[in-house]
DNA sequence: CGCTGGGTCCTTTTT
DNA sequence: GGACCCAGCG
């Protein structure tokens, strides 16, 4: 049991005032707040669908989310429906409130960063980008060149409180087109999830359905809204914190204004600075106290902190109150002759360091120190990690880094891009062949004739084959195929073909990006925009492509960036490259936000280039990462006249009385080295967990390596059914009950299939209406017995394995026994048993979440001669279900993923990427 | 010591 | 495209 500090106990049990709870580095925040959202739910009358979390990675959101769990099952015991709190990022928040109470947007599909990019390039007429003005010289804004800085406009615009009638008419215009293209195509962008969902919750209640739904929604199951990592939170972003607490619900905010580190992505800090002068009442708690570092580290990160003017600052002092020791010596500032001297002596200190004993816990044993003890933050990873890894790598000591390996760069990566410079004819048979064998990817058994057919048999563009038939996804995983690339195949040892799928893997992304906008061109276009994409666009999109694989963590050093360590802690940390021009960063030039929406329309324009305060919190985060030790250290680059000097961080850390400017030994005694083992988290969706199920190799591919199914183009079929039929049974709800002559409106509003030709869009909106209206026909007396429709389901099965999906639909039969019913839409063959366990785990999931067990499952086949299915929910299964997703998580944990022993009639007949996997057999 | 002009160099990343 | 560095000038 935790034992609080008077603050954290404070804030746990203020539950009916908005509360802000300022939270410095290491202070015990996610336990408090883990802690408080577990007293929520113990409040008489309190369930857990009028909890709102926010957290503003889908990591946190899972470790949040755990913490809760673990602390609800050891003080309430069972409590059900907690599949309803949400605990989650705002943007998931956001789709989700739209995609479950505004109909019209439940076709929408969400583009990233890149694939937006891609629609923006693809239509850059349309798109309002090539009529775009800009002050600098250029005029207007330029296809491919400056469509990131157009997204940035396009998402500024939406998410800063902005002076519009300063905001140049052309690009008022150009945002405008932006905005309809997104339309046309029924996709957000990330900032249009939120601002999507702004819109619905400060709507008036009164204009239409819709804005009246989320209304009721929010008035009557939000009671309580917290939100980690307030001082992220953008203008837009507080929009929709405010909309959800408007009717009253309770609110808290937790963060730290000098942690602050994304004001370049339109955070700003006013936001947290202000808070208690903007709602009414706020309560304020101040948990200063550290818990994580030794008072050296506590005072010297105080100091930082301290460098930033006080009106930006919420007014806290930090204090030591762990049981780290602090020992001169511990913190060091350095200076060395040059990067490489700076590298070696870096690498000799975490030799030096491994054994050491340290003290995780003030009631724990101490351990030896191990290479996972000790990080390196960089501001810039690119550019400066170079030596270090090239230390580390020689002298044979494992270590991660974070965004420095391209995944372009590689030479597997440049073979594959090949392969379309060859499809377009840029280089021929003898070159392709040459890259691969450079690349070291030829299998023995490949046999590289027959994959060169494969290829030209594709390029032969001028044959009368439907492209969309022959894409450019099933050309990559046919070519794999002829050459007999699996993962057992290539040349090396398994972690290296493993490392290799993997990358292979990413680039079936790359092309599912890539397709997703370009499917509908023409072939011999669309390869040639490819090939071009691929050589000039993609090698800047795809920097991170190192060995993530999979869950399990390794013993190793740690080479990040500043931003990526945010949150993390580490016994020892080293902070090099301390540069003048480097860290505080130097701000940029170039074309840039501020050519095309001036100053004055923007209330804090800084933010967005970079201030000195800015990088002071950068190096306030860095430096509190440190449990014990830190080590600061300069080196200039004499062949570069911008970094020579040393950083005024450097100097400002050097004079601080607790740091030492001279290196001692590592004092203390020597332990064998004992990684801390962390488990990892595991949250399946329910989709996953079905092909974990089916095949765990397949799973592997899927989602671990990153393979993707060639685009159909059906896509969208049987979700436009799924959601019209979601529709009328939420309509049911309502007392609203839809009869056979809406199947056409319905699937008007609900059917997307952006990828069909027209004639089979027509056919596939034909075959829809029939689907529903034979729904209608046979199930459509049964419409007003629906209990739920769309539930969310969660399985929290042992510690860190989590089950998230969602039921389609549950009704009460004529019986009077409680149904919960799959749609079907396609006859995908599948082994029997996966849909038994599947269906199994939903009723898991409903027990979960009422409490009570439902009586039957039912599988409803909507296509033609498509039987319902019906079996009675045999307790056993459950019980057996729960262990299988257990085993399952277990296996992921240790990366035990292995393929199924024999050719499987209908895992192996259906599986889309069974050619990497295994032969086919001979008919 | 202050100014000028030519040469040099160019970060961070979640949803 | 523009901030910074530095040599050279008055």
């Amino acid at each position: 049991m935790t034992t609080y500090t008077e603050a954290q106990a404070e804030a746990i049990s203020c539950l009916d005032e908005p509360l802000q709870i300022i939270a410095c580095a290491g202070s015990g925040k996610t336990q408090v707040i883990s802690q408080r959202i577990a007293a929520i739910l113990g409040l008489p009358g309190v369930d857990p669908r009028n909890v709102v979390a926010f957290t503003f990675t889908e990591k946190a959101a899972a470790e949040l989310k755990e913490r809760v769990l673990s602390i609800v099952e050891r003080e309430h015991g069972q409590l059900n429906g907690l599949a309803e709190m949400y605990i989650g990022t705002m943007h998931s928040y956001a789709l989700g409130l739209l995609q479950r109470l505004v109909p019209d947007t439940f076709k929408y599909s969400v583009l990233t960063d890149i694939t937006a990019q891609l629609l923006v390039d693809r239509y850059s007429r349309k798109s309002g980008l090539t009529s775009c003005p800009t002050t600098a010289v250029q005029g207007t804004l330029r296809r491919y060149r400056n469509s990131k800085l157009y997204l940035q406009v396009a998402s500024v615009l939406r998410e800063d409180q902005i002076d519009y009638s300063r905001v140049p008419a052309g690009v008022l215009e150009s945002f405008e087109k932006y905005a309809e293209l997104l339309e046309q195509n029924a996709a957000f962008d990330y900032t249009e999830i939120i601002r999507r969902a702004v819109h619905y919750l400060e709507g008036d209640p009164y204009e239409d359905d819709d804005f009246g739904r989320v209304h009721e929604h929010v008035a009557k199951d939000i009671r309580y809204v917290v939100v980690d990592e307030y001082q992220d939170v953008n203008p837009l972003q507080e929009r929709l914190v405010r909309g959800l607490v408007r009717f009253g619900a309770n609110l808290c905010v937790v963060g730290d204004d000098d942690q602050t580190i994304y004001q370049w992505r339109g955070s700003q800090v006013s936001n947290i600075v202000t808070f208690a002068r903007r709602y009414a009442d706020v309560r304020q708690v101040r948990l200063d106290d550290n818990f994580r570092s030794s008072i050296g580290v506590v005072e010297l990160g105080r100091s930082v902190a301290e460098r930033i003017p006080a009106n930006a600052r919420l007014p806290k002092s930090m204090v030591a109150a762990g049981h780290q020791k602090w020992e001169r010596g511990d913190l060091v500032a350095l200076t060395m002759d040059d990067p490489l001297a700076e590298a070696t002596w870096i690498v000799d200190r975490i030799v030096e360091l491994r054994g050491v004993a340290f003290q995780d816990r003030p009631d724990s044993g101490p351990r030896g120190l191990s290479w996972s003890d000790c990080a390196v933050l960089f501001r810039s990873v690119t550019n400066d990690s170079g030596p270090l890894v090239e230390e580390l790598r020689q002298r044979g000591i494992p270590f991660i880094v974070k965004g420095l390996n391209r995944l372009f760069d590689s030479p597997e990566i440049q073979a594959v891009v090949g392969v379309f410079r060859f499809m377009v004819s840029e280089i021929d048979d003898g070159a392709l062949r040459a890259l691969w064998d450079e690349a070291q990817l030829i299998p023995a058994t490949g046999d590289w004739t027959r994959a060169i057919r494969v290829l030209e048999v594709g390029r032969d563009f001028a044959a009368t084959r439907r492209h969309a038939v022959y894409n450019i996804q099933r050309l990559y995983l046919d070519f794999l195929e002829a050459l007999d690339v699996r993962e057992e195949n290539l040349p090396g040892a398994p972690t290296r073909a493993e490392l290799v799928f993997y990358q292979l893997g990413k680039f079936s992304q790359v092309i599912s990006d890539y397709e997703q906008i370009y499917f509908t061109t023409e072939p011999a276009a669309k390869y040639e925009g490819f090939a071009k994409w691929l050589q000039f666009q993609a090698p800047d999109y795809y920097a991170d492509a190192d060995a993530d694989v999979g869950y399990a963590t390794p013993d190793a050093v740690t080479i990040a960036t500043v931003h990526q360590a945010k949150g993390l802690q580490w016994p020892a940390v080293f902070l090099p490259a301390m540069r003048r021009n480097r860290f505080p960063a130097r701000v940029m030039g170039g074309v840039s936000l501020r050519h095309v929406i001036p100053d004055d329309a923007l209330d804090d324009p800084a933010r967005y280039r970079g201030t000195v305060e800015d990088e002071t919190r950068l190096l306030y985060v860095a430096v509190t990462r440190a449990q014990k030790y830190l080590y600061v250290t300069f080196a200039p680059i004499q062949s570069n006249q911008q970094q020579r000097n040393r950083s005024e961080f450097f100097d400002h850390i050097a004079a601080q009385q607790w740091v030492s400017t001279a290196a001692s030994p590592v004092a203390g005694a020597k332990l064998a080295p004992h990684p801390l083992h962390e488990t990892p988290q595991v949250t399946l969706s329910f989709s996953e967990l079905k092909y974990l199920f089916e095949c765990s190799y397949q799973f592997k591919l899927r989602f671990l390596y990153g393979f993707n199914a060639p685009i159909h183009e059906a896509l969208g079929y049987g979700k436009g059914l799924h959601d019209a039929l979601a529709e009328v049974h939420k309509r049911a709800l309502e007392g609203d009950i839809a009869t056979k002559d809406a199947a056409g409106a319905l699937v008007d509003r609900h059917m997307h299939a952006p990828f069909a030709y027209p004639a089979l869009k027509e056919q596939l909106r034909a075959s829809g209406i029939k689907a529903l209206e034979r729904y209608f026909d046979t199930h459509g007396k049964d419409i007003t017995k629906t209990e739920f429709s769309e539930k969310q389901i969660q399985v929290h099965v042992a510690p860190g394995i989590t089950v998230d999906g969602r039921i389609d639909l549950i009704r009460r039969l004529d019986t009077g026994e409680v149904a919960i019913v799959d749609f079907k839409s396609t006859e995908r063959a599948q082994a029997e048993d996966v849909t038994r366990d599947q269906l199994h785990v939903y009723a898991v999931g409903y027990q979960e979440l009422t409490g009570r067990s439902a009586d039957v499952i039912e599988v409803l086949n909507l296509d033609e001669n498509g039987k319902t299915e019906r079996e009675p929910i045999n307790d056993p299964l459950l019980v057996a279900v729960r262990d299988r997703i257990r085993d399952a998580g277990e296996a992921l944990r240790t990366n035990n993923l292995p393929r199924l022993r024999v050719w499987d009639k209908h895992a192996c007949g259906s599986c889309d990427l069974v050619a990497l996997c295994r032969e086919r057999p001979t008919a």
